[in-house]
DNA sequence: TCTATATTTGACCAAACGGTTAAACTAATA
DNA sequence: TATTAGTTTAACCGTTTGGTCAAATATAGA
């Protein structure tokens, strides 16, 4: 039920164990900081087994981040293909889309972070690899724009500040709690209002009249 | 000159040039990934005088560390001990603060993000023994906010945007390079002009007329 | 110069690492 | 049951790692 947010759950073979038990590794300790023989721990098997299925631990992670990063690319496309493109619907789908995921998984930006500058071309070709398609957020962007819907300015700039709306409180979240949220029923409310918060926010920043 | 933002360049000391040769490795590579021997090489020493100065790795870390985030408290200070404080210009102190420094530093950010992950406590006590306070920019905004100056919300999210919008572009700078700013020019003017696009747009979030 | 102290080095070490291998186990088929 | 192919394991390997240490070198005071 949950396998497209990363858990191999239902289909109980040896790989996809494997799989999950080096997810959670992966992304509490990075690659470098990650040990072979606490992910075969984490399954409950041999360590040799997980070379028996994935040759490296290169391998192996490339695995993983194959996987999570194909599911970084939310919602967002079908509000791409509609004829007509509603910024505002689109905009929304990407805080959606972005939350929804970051709250299953909110390990993944560290990790992906990491892998930016561990290898860029790498993470760069996965993303191609992974059919996500940046070009046409820009394009549907600036068409708003064009159209004056929105404020203009690098439409580029724009997104990367959506994203990072989205992704930034996630990533900080071990310091926020210790230093913004001591209660932490404060930060689950945050949590579980952001959707609309930060579309309210984002809105006024581009000038959304609604 | 630029001892401030993390060269100890001036005073040449064994254990300045040890500090600035460390800096760099674990700022590309991370705790896991750095490599006594590697930190050694770029130094021009033998591996065994970096102990000799720093008892271990992790000693070695956590000088830079400390001396890393004490740089991460910009030029805000000033304007918080203003006895009429001026949002408009705090966040633009803000902004400016962290742009700088992040031109100077890039690598601080992913370093700071990771280690906010390998043990939040300890950055949260390095902050504290920082002097940093993120309480007085709480307190400042909330009381903006109460004088009508700026959008009711929580204080503590808006201060978590204003610094992700400020950060997270340097966090992902070398896969933007790769997918959005082909051009490398167009990264510059990006960056360029970050102090202004970036205040407008924040300005219009928050509701701050000019 | 002699001496004592601080600095620097090459050689070395035990532990941890990713990875291999041969043998043991399991299950299905004939 | 005998055979075979796929799976799992304990033991092992070569390398790399952070760290140590005794010897060598530089430095400074008497």
């Amino acid at each position: 039920m949950d396998k497209l947010y990363g858990a191999n759950n239902q289909d109980n073979t040896q790989e996809n164990i494997i799989l999950d038990a080096a997810r959670k590794v992966f992304m509490r300790k990075g690659f470098d900081g990650a040990r072979m023989q606490e992910i075969a721990n984490e399954a409950g098997i041999n360590k040799a087994l997980l070379h028996y299925y994935f040759r490296s631990k290169e391998q192996l992670f490339q695995n993983i981040f194959r996987q999570s990063f194909r599911n970084l690319w939310p919602t967002i496309e079908p509000e791409l293909v509609r004829e007509k493109i509603d910024v505002r619907l689109l905009i929304k789908a990407v805080i959606s889309g972005y939350v929804d995921i970051l709250e299953k998984m909110p390990y993944l930006p560290n990790f992906v972070i990491g892998e930016i500058n561990r290898d860029p071309e790498k993470v760069a070709g996965l993303i191609k690899e992974a059919a996500i398609k940046p070009d046409l957020l820009i394009t549907a962007i600036k068409k708003a724009m064009d159209d004056g819907l929105i404020i203009k300015m690098d439409p580029r700039e724009m997104l990367i500040y959506l994203i990072g709306l989205c992704v930034f409180p996630v990533v900080t979240r071990p310091l926020l709690g210790q230093l913004l949220y001591k209660n932490s029923d404060d930060y689950q409310k945050f949590i579980a209002n952001r959707k609309e918060t930060l579309y309210n926010f984002f809105s006024r920043a581009v000038g959304i009249k609604n």
